[in-house]
DNA sequence: GCCGTTTTCGGCCCGACTGTTTTCAGTCG
């Protein structure tokens, strides 16, 4: 069993025990033992033998170092197969629908023994909800319509959508008298890659009278493309978009605005800590300001800044508040200088009309001009993706010398000469290494046979990276987000030889991309490997999707060490070449 | 079930909103 899997059972045990109405603690504890096991760079079952280091993992006591020794031993685990017994499977799902937890599910399963989706939407069809202790008329349309709601949307975004969606919200609120600051919180300002519901914060003085914040909430239920609004309080509005987008909007009053902008970007599992840590020392904390114990007078909550200072860590940048060890470091004044998007300077991933791309050479050079950046590279297709038109050797070679003279007539940027080169089936690339050997930096990647066994394709891209030719590989788990899981290898025995061989690992900045993940990254530069961040551009518009890019890398922990196209023109070259301090 | 600079027992994060209720339980974030 995986990481993943032994995570994956001690989640559902803690939804069944919530289900079962156990102690809420207890609960918790199973949770955060899986959050523990699925965030480990290592594999758990390497380390089962040395008992002593598995008790080191914070949220992992003796209880569980005995339910993880079962699950290794008997490869299941009793607590969970009793409760599966007793209960169904089904009811995780019933768990995800809004609005129905724990309580409701199990009061329906004792009543009636029903918890799949269907039964129940019977049972409320049939009136057979309403008339449960606690229930009523409208807690059964509620359910029906929570029901619905689940099928029609599968519930996550791309980044840049949630992005657009939350920049017109705060565009159509900026100009309301009163309104001073819209700011999105929530996993999209953690840069998570995508977002489920829409966090925004609104404050100013319309946010402190009643009559104002009235009138504000009128003005926004005005919003073009909202279908429904599903809660409307004095402080809060919920409503849906077309799309099915849900959005939270708070009014906040700006003198607790920094204390809500903390607690509503989360994530949970950095809040709960957050708080911990306040009450032990001596403080509460919550979305309105952080006060004293004693007398419940507030000492922070204008700003995030003051109330990490009181709390003595150092400021957490949102990408990092995961609880993945950020407060420690934050204590100890070691947080990491996260990469920003002005320590690029080059793009060196995307594509012309020679092959797929919509413009020419020269137009995406101007472009990266207008960015700011000192070099990129022209990396067209090669002829496997024949859909694409792309390059065999002849006219890899004609591209090379375009690339070149587009190089020597443009002032202001160096244009490397690049090609992404599939990998085939077998793992050898798609054009000949003399020609390869010509360019100033091959991407190699993999745009076929998806379905190959997982040792299969490790062997294929452990040949690829054995390629001396090959600089980098191109989104290397070939995930779609939303459409279309990463195809299967082992990704730690890749990690090791792309370390030896000084083959990098692409960071991919498109949105439904985002390849390598923040964890794959955050494992690549334990095992010292270096990470080139990319657009995959295949229009000079696409170029501003690098911010996509330097999200995830900063959520990865990565700074500007880590990531090769940091590098002054000449390093980065040589770095190309496998040529580095 | 985890954890410990008061503790190996007794704590364990906080508040809004809703619908059902006359004082609160369930759910969510």
């Amino acid at each position: 069993m995986d990481n993943k899997a032994i995570a994956g059972v001690l989640y559902e045990t803690a939804d069944l025990l919530e289900i079962d109405g156990q102690d809420s603690f207890r609960i918790r504890s199973y949770r955060n033992a899986a959050q523990a096991i699925e965030a480990l760079p290592q594999q758990i079952a390497d380390l089962i033998a040395e008992p002593k280091k598995v008790l080191e993992i914070p949220g992992i006591g003796k209880g569980m170092l005995a339910n993880l020794n079962e699950m290794f031993k008997e490869g299941r685990l009793q607590l969970h197969a009793d409760l599966l017994k007793r209960y169904q499977p089904s009811m995780l799902d019933l768990l995800k629908i809004q609005g129905l937890g724990p309580k409701t599910i199990s009061l329906i399963w004792s009543a009636y023994q029903v918890s799949d989706l269907e039964g129940v939407e019977k049972l409320a069809r049939e009136g057979k909800i309403q008339i449960l202790p606690r229930m009523g008329e409208k807690q059964e349309q509620k359910l029906l319509k929570a029901i619905q709601d689940y099928r029609r949307i599968a519930g996550r975004y791309l980044l840049d959508v949630a992005e657009n969606e939350a920049q017109k919200i705060a565009d159509h609120l900026r100009n309301f008298p009163g309104v001073e600051k819209v700011t999105p919180a929530g996993s999209l300002r953690r840069g998570r890659e995508t977002v489920g519901d829409l966090d925004v914060l609104v404050t100013g003085n319309a946010c402190i009278h009643d009559v104002e914040r009235e009138q504000c909430i009128d003005h926004i239920i005005k919003l073009p493309g909202l279908m429904e609004i599903i809660v409307r309080g004095e402080n809060k509005v919920s409503f849906r978009l077309r799309g099915g987008m849900q959005v939270d909007v708070r009014f906040l009053s700006p003198d607790s605005f920094g204390a809500a902008l903390q607690y509503f970007t989360g994530s949970k599992a950095h809040n709960v800590a957050l708080r911990q840590r306040a009450l032990k020392m001596g403080y509460t904390l919550s979305e309105y300001s952080l006060a004293r114990l004693e007398n419940e007078k507030g000492v922070a909550g204008k700003t995030e800044e003051d109330i990490y200072a009181k709390l003595k860590l150092d400021y957490i940048p949102p990408e990092l508040r995961e609880n993945q060890g950020e407060i420690d470091a934050a204590e100890k004044h070691a947080l990491p200088a996260l990469i920003s998007q002005t320590d690029l300077r080059g793009d060196v991933h995307m594509h012309t009309v020679e092959t797929d791309g919509r413009k020419t050479i020269e137009e995406m050079a101007e472009a990266a001009i207008e960015r700011g950046y000192k070099y990129m590279a022209i990396t067209d297709h090669s002829k496997n993706l024949a859909f694409a038109n792309g390059l065999d050797d002849k006219r890899a070679l004609e591209h090379i010398q375009r690339i070149r003279e587009a190089d020597k007539k443009i002032d202001g940027i160096k244009i490397f000469a690049g090609i992404e080169v599939d990998i085939l089936a077998d793992g050898s690339l798609d054009l000949s290494d003399s020609v390869l050997e010509q360019m100033d930096l091959v991407i190699a990647s993999v745009h076929s046979h998806f379905n190959q066994s997982p040792a299969e394709m490790t062997a294929r891209l452990l040949k690829a990276i054995e390629n001396p030719n090959t600089s980098f590989i191109g989104h290397p788990t070939g995930r779609m987000l939303l459409r279309r899981d990463a195809y299967q290898f082992d990704i730690d025995a890749i990690l090791r030889a792309a370390a030896k061989n000084k083959v990098a690992m692409e960071l991919n900045s498109y949105p439904d991309r985002l390849d390598l993940c923040d964890r794959h990254l955050r494992r690549a530069k334990q095992r010292g490997v270096k990470i080139v961040i990319n657009t995959d551009s295949h229009h000079t518009a696409h170029l501003d999707k690098i911010r996509y890019g330097i999200l995830q890398a900063r959520r990865a922990w990565l700074t500007r060490d880590d990531v090769l196209n940091t590098l002054p023109t000449q390093q980065f070259a040589k770095a190309m070449k496998h040529i580095w301090a």
